[in-house]
DNA sequence: TTGAAAGCGCTAACAC
DNA sequence: GTGTTAGCGCTTTCAA
């Protein structure tokens, strides 16, 4: 049996309270009963019983995470890289991570009802915003603290982390069309997220920009996953007129749509030129090294869950938005146009 | 205000005990009660007080897993997909699951002790377990309960789930054989991981069972990146006699291998042969497709998980151990060996 | 079939 | 400074 607070105070004769009091450095408990508690509590081996804590408290100390899981082989370096930047932001100060795995849906978003009225967390980190974004109204409506990596459509008057997925995108036509490239083959994010939408008007407003003429983008929907950049990629070389340059709207993507471009011996970065967007560690050592568009997955993810807990704490009342800008990576998946 | 256990009370003209007997469904309550009791919380909204109710029975409903983390950017498919795993199955069972991450040491060791003894969750699930694994140690010591992911070096007294790294690695090596090789390089994992010891076992005896001298096998540790790959197979292959095959002990050193090869101008496939292990979704989509060993981490989470729960809720006090059994996947990453 | 009473381990308002 | 008392929301004897 684990000792508790009662064990200390009957050990050094005295009330419950004191104790309790000694333990959270109150400042009205003498020093030397303090001393006195704390040696109690270091010989019992006490460890504060934390529901106990929470019942009373009226607080979990712990942030909820319900990873959109797509699929039932869910594989994806992003997220691994996403919790640790949580969780390890999470546990310094003094955070538990609750994780939680739900395909986007009635039953996901069920799952943010129940653990805000069962007192399950403190606040939620919404990662992969979409459009119309129910969790977002859910949690808006609720007055329950979230932050979100990621826009959304709705009224912003919530604080989010975000990558100018646009400008992003902008960088890459900008340097492809500098290489002399003149027919685009593009692998979208699936068009119910919210990013998606800001990176194709980044290529779009560019492309116009530049003097670009529609036909000469051609816009295939992918589901970022290696497989389906592999399946878009074949279907874009497939065409008559195929583009010479291919932008993935993720690292993984563009792994994929290597393959299948090196598949048909096309040598990547002459023959074809690729881009990807995250420059997640992968994409440094792929062949050829990746040209991307960079994204600080961890980081964001310690910033959002640092913005959550000032939330949660009260330490701020105001919205923090933050828009981070995105830079080009260029390593050697891409080269100058080829001949016609 | 959330509605509580004693609005219903009130609403209906009731006490409490009835109220929490009525909704837990025990049989010395009458149909009519129990009906009006489940109408009541319905129009109120009624959902129960996690804290509350796991202060009270002593247990949290919540499963441990302590991911350790390697370095800052922390990523790596496998753990999505295995969270995904023990994720989905937990919340099918009732049980949240609580993420943390720690790289190895004191502080991930503490952790655990902490977790324990302060009641936060009613369960851990170990994964990578290590050559003298301290943290199963604790674990078995406090006789809490756990399951892993991977067998270990102590007495095996718990329940697991592993898969025979050993006989995965003779079907590597009987297949490279096969086509001809003569000469290996192999990544291997950190020797600190205990399934390091397997592969390599695997390794050797079937070298030895086939009369492949020692000197024809070069290997050198690897931390599972593919970065690493990347830069071991350099070193491997400035060998003067350098291999012609490379065992790659997961898949993404194996893509990290891959690439320093093509760097070089080599075939994969061809001029040399490369393999993994995993079977990552990712493998089937490079560029060539990986030979690798089927390991279905998915499923092994959902395993594990389940094994947890059966043990916490004393649904079984027997020890449950499982051995996969691997399969070797081939695709265009190997082929005969190039005449010498 | 239901209610009264106690208690899980902790914190906090208030009194002394 | 320290103790008294109450209570967080729930479950569970025990008695009626």
């Amino acid at each position: 049996m684990a000792a508790t607070i009662k064990d200390i105070a009957k050990k050094i004769g005295k009330t419950t309270t004191t104790v309790s009091r000694a333990l959270n450095d109150y400042d009205d408990i003498s020093e030397e009963t303090k001393e006195l508690v704390r040696k109690a509590a270091a010989e019992l081996g006490y460890i504060p019983n934390t529901m106990a804590q929470r019942l009373q408290k009226r607080q979990t100390d712990t942030i909820g995470l319900i990873v959109p899981t797509s699929g039932p082989r869910f594989s994806d370096p992003f997220f691994s890289e996403f919790i640790a930047g949580i969780g390890n932001t999470a546990s310094r100060r003094g955070y538990d991570l609750l994780v939680s795995t739900r395909a986007p849906g009635d039953l996901e978003l069920e799952t943010y009802r129940q653990h805000i009225r069962s007192h399950r967390v403190d606040g939620f980190i919404i990662v992969r915003t979409r459009h119309e974004d129910e969790r977002i109204n859910i949690l808006r409506k609720s007055g329950f603290p979230f932050t979100s990596f990621g826009r959304a459509n709705c009224e912003l008057d919530f604080s989010f982390v975000d990558e100018d997925g646009e400008q992003g995108m902008k960088l890459v036509m900008e340097y492809l069309a500098k290489l002399g490239h003149k027919r685009f083959g593009v692998i979208s994010p699936p068009s119910n997220l919210e990013f998606s939408r800001y990176r194709l008007k980044g290529i779009w407003d560019k492309a116009a920009e530049l003097g670009i003429a529609a036909h000469d983008i051609s816009i295939l929907e992918g589901d970022l996953t290696q497989r389906s950049g592999y399946e878009i990629t074949n279907q874009l070389l497939d065409q008559p007129r195929f583009p010479t340059a291919i932008i993935a709207c993720n690292d993984l993507m563009a792994f994929g749509a290597m393959s299948a471009a090196q598949e048909r011996g096309l040598v990547v970065g002459s023959d074809v030129s690729i881009t990807g967007f995250d420059n997640i560690p992968m994409s440094e050592y792929s062949h050829p090294p990746l040209t991307t568009v960079n994204q600080p997955i961890y980081q964001i993810g310690t910033t959002v869950c640092e913005m959550l807990i000032r939330r949660i704490r009260g330490e701020t009342t105001e919205v923090e938005q933050i828009l981070l800008t995105p830079s080009l990576i260029v390593r050697q998946s891409c080269g100058p146009a080829p001949m016609a």
